[in-house]
DNA sequence: GATTCTGAAA
DNA sequence: TTCCCTTCAGAATC
């Protein structure tokens, strides 16, 4: 190829580092095609930073992209030529999946390799000799002593060899269910949209030794329990459904008793409360993670055993806890479902999801549902707004975490959502922050409640009701956001402040509000930063998540004029009369 | 026996 | 790094 040609929006560096132009008018089929292979590091305003890693590589080959087509994209969008090792690294990581193989030999477990040049790289591993047993005659493979199923998986890919898992699974006790044609709360008809009926295939995968581990990942209000019934339908086993909290266990009894020929005795909760065992349980991680004390034995661990479980679905995998995953790595012959809405783990540990739940095998894009409205059409306008100077003051001298909490409890924000909500009249909307103090403060203002973690069970569902009902316009809500699965949708949402750069925090919060809403169908996420503080950095972090499923935020720039009062806020205008919301 | 409170853990 | 929320078990209270 030439070696220049300015006019693609792509630098391809041999750090594995790719720099896409924002504005280049390829930039979202680019996007699009990179995305499937690499992770979306940093976002800014004129070019996006990702990055290649052996996992990214991994994963988009487990869900079916060729290395081909990996090096195909690079060469159609790169301005300069790609660099030769970045090339060849994607040879090697990519085709690596696939050239190690778990399977059952004569009622044994093995490890068959591709060539024998990767069985003496194995065999002479010191720390997976434990595991090994007698090598095949023929040198393309080892038996493995019992049990080494997920442990080994894990020690192979720290040493960079993922392994694909062939060995098959114990059916499990067989339990009789199916899908209703009609919704038994409204007797509605019901059946599973295309995509949901995909990713079911593609998990079962013929029912051949491939299918049955791997983890979906969809947005948030894709239907994530559907697709999970959809599993338990097709394989007609005893389930066990680990989610959460508890919230979420009833709300998985629900959909249960709702789409499906389940009744109320086959479905058992097992919670701090109720500690029942049923045909298809659902529980919670924290119940599993217990213990009496810091080094007692987990003392519900034996859930795992209390069954012949066929599947164990694990809801939110992205938060698995770390014990779980020791449980997991026993339990490697069972059949099991990971579901999340992001692969991304704040303590980094996605190799262990990889390996012991199951590659990724399904990434619905959300921009994919949006386009079939599935779920709304999300504007995010970040929202940069000045310290007041006696602010200003405090933040030069404080320490840096002091500062973080100074700009996010700026005072002039309260001004900006008076601005905010003066044009969204009709809207039902979502204040949301991190500091109680702070949101007590608006609530004040705005005379509107304030819901937090203390507001007793009983005043939430009030508050939800009224809410649901439009007889309360706004609601302001603290971290309850995050895990109340049950809050009420809006169309619009106010981010005052969050937490230091978690983006499945902000993802979280932007599902809020993209529950398809009537014809318009249409929603708003404002998030508001003090400008020029270190809020910002970690506001940039929270965005990657949506940048990297193709949100784009709008940035408007708030300042002080001359004669000391707000500028214009003219992007925001322009997003309301460009999206026909301009109510004045 | 049911409800409410408490502290620890994550 | 924070602050905040949730869950669980066991004790206290009705």
């Amino acid at each position: 190829m030439t070696h220049h040609r300015p006019e693609k929006p792509l630098i391809v560096q041999s750090d594995r580092t790719l720099l896409l132009e924002v504005a280049h008018p390829d930039f979202e089929q680019a996007r699009d095609e990179i995305a499937r292979f690499a992770e979306l590091v940093k976002s800014p305003e004129h070019i996006h930073t990702f990055r290649i890693s052996p996992l990214s590589l991994w994963n988009a080959s487990a869900s079916g992209v060729s290395c081909d087509e990996m090096t195909a994209t690079l060469e159609r969008w790169t301005k300069y030529q790609t660099p030769q090792n970045l090339l060849q690294e994607i040879l090697d990581h990519g085709s690596r999946y696939g050239r190690l193989k778990l399977v059952q030999k004569d009622g044994r477990l093995a490890l068959e390799m591709e060539d024998r040049g990767l069985f003496w790289e194995i065999e002479r591993q010191k720390n997976l000799q434990e595991f090994l047993s007698e090598p095949y005659p023929d040198q393309r493979g080892v038996f493995l002593k019992e049990g080494a199923r997920g442990e080994i998986k894990l020690r192979l890919i720290r040493l960079g060899h993922p392994v694909q898992d062939m060995a098959g699974f114990k059916p499990g006790d067989p339990l009789e269910l199916s899908l209703r044609d009609n919704l038994q709360s409204s007797n509605k008809p019901f059946g599973l949209r295309p995509y949901q009926r995909a990713a079911v295939d593609v998990f079962h995968a013929g029912g051949g030794p491939e299918g049955g581990a791997g983890v979906l990942v969809l947005p948030c209000g894709a239907g994530k329990t559907i697709i999970g019934i959809g599993c338990m339908v097709r394989l007609q086993t005893r389930t066990l459904v680990l989610t959460t909290n508890v919230t979420a266990v009833k709300q998985w009894k629900q959909e249960l008793l709702d789409k499906t020929t389940l009744e109320d005795a086959s479905i058992g909760l097992y919670t701090g409360d109720t500690k029942e065992i049923k045909p298809v349980t659902i529980a919670t991680y924290q119940i599993l993670t217990y213990r009496r004390a810091k080094d007692a034995p987990f003392e519900h661990f034996k859930l795992f055993e209390a069954a012949n479980w066929g599947l164990v679905i694990y809801d939110e995998v992205h938060t698995l806890p770390a014990p779980v995953f020791r449980a997991v790595a026993e339990l490697q012959a069972r059949r099991r479902l990971g579901l999340t809405a992001t692969l991304v783990r704040e303590d980094g540990k996605e190799e262990d999801v990889f390996s012991l739940i199951g590659p990724k095998r399904v990434d619905v894009p959300w921009k994919a549902l949006e386009k079939d409205g599935f779920i709304a059409t999300a504007h995010c306008l970040e929202i940069r707004v000045p310290l007041p100077t006696d602010e200003r003051m405090d933040y030069a001298v404080a320490d840096n975490r002091a500062r973080f909490r100074i700009a996010s409890e700026n005072s002039l924000k309260l001004a900006i959502i008076d601005e905010l909500l003066s044009r969204h009249t009709r809207d039902s909307v979502l204040v949301i922050g991190q500091y109680l103090s702070q949101l007590r403060a608006i609530g004040k203002r705005l005379k509107a409640p304030v819901l937090t973690g203390q507001t007793p069970e009983k005043e939430r569902e009030d508050l939800y009701r009224r809410f649901r009902q439009g007889e309360l316009r706004v609601l302001i809500v603290s971290k309850v956001a995050n895990f109340a699965i049950d809050l009420p949708d809006a169309s619009v949402a106010i981010q005052v402040s969050g937490t230091f750069g978690s983006r499945q925090e902000e993802a979280q919060r932007l599902g809020r509000i993209l529950r398809p809403k009537g014809e318009r169908n249409l929603s708003y996420f404002y998030s508001l930063v003090s400008k020029d503080t270190n809020e910002q950095e970690f506001a940039r972090n929270r965005q990657l998540f949506l940048t990297e499923q193709g949100y784009k935020y709008l940035i408007e720039s708030r300042y002080f004029d001359d004669s000391g009062s707000l500028n214009e806020p003219s992007v925001w205008h322009g997003l309301l009369r460009e999206t026909g919301a301009w109510a004045g």
